[in-house]
DNA sequence: CGACCATTTGATATGGATCAAGCGATGTGG
DNA sequence: CCACATCGCTTGATCCATATCAAATGGTCG
């Protein structure tokens, strides 16, 4: 059940991105067989390891991917904003965990019902495969970030961000320096500099710590290479 | 054209690895419409940002994809050996340039034969769509290797490699110093010494400097987490 | 045998981690 | 409405893993 705060949280960031963002990831018919279901804040989606009976379609809010060592430190592989299918990485188990960063909203799939609709109808099925390579395409780009320098992986992240999120110039980010730390490899520290660096260099700005604008986008796209 | 050294390279490189890992990517009767090719060692397969208009699948020797940033770094994003596809984290163009690591052997493949047929055939198409998130599943698997030590980093890699040249403890890697440290994100001098450090650990023994025998996969293991 | 290139080994430098405060929002109880 | 506790973020000081620079070794091909 979601509170009015959650409501409200929800409803605020939707209004913030544009619609082409939220787009469902698929045209077809697909959203009949979906169940609709919140996830508060910092909330369990699925566990490393569990069959992997369902996709998850994001509504509104973000979820973070992640794997946790046993040292204690955590891999984030993705963030998952509207639009974005969860689950495309998958075989018979989920490689991930998946939470909500923020309370999110999801559409519930069952895997099976994807593959056989895709298995009848070809158009969805290049559908499924577009958002398949469309996904890998992100995840090589993560891997990419992670060969660079710490403030060429923050830069990135930002125009990342930024793409993704579409407002111009102005990101509300959904997750903390924690998540994007372990998004980038990176400590807290390290990010938290990286950014006041960007912001003295004037190609950011940081209104609020979680607000960011982008002054310059040029001076990050240097930054990336 | 083949030189007879080619011939003899490739040879004993195809009878080393077993039959499961050489087959192809798909049972079905693509390779009807695949033009066998050859491209001797070093020499471009692709170039980045060109038309993707074919897919490659690889028949023997090894393939790497890389980028190069301005400054001169190189980050190869994925290595392809027999059985994978090389093309399928591409939209309109290739996002990475592709080179052939030792002598290899293709089967060229018009992308727009695949699209076509997977829309005919959806037998097809779910085999496409299942590489398609075995690749997605492996570039997640290097962005988590690149969050790691340098230790790790290697004894991982060399894990991914005995698995997927599939040889009882003894690997041939197909490629030099430098393209693992550019796999890895790492330089070619701390490759060599997490290699000795291996060794002096009997982790592994090195007969030749690209002749790998794991001696011990636990440790390695215990190093990946 | 000798030249060349890849790899290993050694010595030093540095970017980011770690350790340690300080600061600023947000919320809570008085 | 304000003191104050809490939590997330920023800033500062030091340390360490890996890069960089430099040289030696080894393997391959003429």
């Amino acid at each position: 059940m979601l509170t009015d705060a959650f409501e409200n949280s929800v409803s605020r960031f939707s209004m913030r991105t544009t619609p082409s963002v939220c787009e469902s990831a698929f045209t077809h018919p697909i959203r009949l067989m979906a169940t609709p279901m919140s996830f508060p804040r910092n909330t369990e989606i699925h566990g490393e390891g569990e069959p992997a009976d369902y996709f998850y379609e994001i509504v509104s809010g973000a979820v973070r991917s992640f794997k946790m060592l046993m040292d204690g430190r955590r891999q984030i592989g993705a963030f998952y904003l509207p639009g974005d299918l969860i689950g495309l990485d998958t075989g018979e188990e989920y490689t991930f965990s998946a939470e909500a960063v923020t309370n999110t909203k999801v559409l519930v799939i069952k895997r099976s019902a994807v593959i056989s609709l895709a298995a009848r109808d070809s158009e969805f099925a290049r559908q499924l495969w577009t958002v398949t390579t469309r996904e890998l395409r992100r995840a090589r780009l993560h891997a990419l970030l992670l060969f660079k320098s710490a403030p060429e992986r923050v830069a990135g992240f930002l125009l990342e961000m930024s793409d993704r999120i579409q407002s111009n110039d102005e990101v509300e980010l959904p997750m903390s320096r924690q998540d994007i730390a372990d998004y980038l490899g990176l400590t807290i520290e390290t990010v938290s500099r990286m950014l006041t660096q960007l912001e003295k260099a004037s190609a950011i700005a940081l209104p609020t710590s979680k607000r960011i604008v982008l002054r310059n986008r040029e001076v990050l796209k240097r930054l990336v290479a």
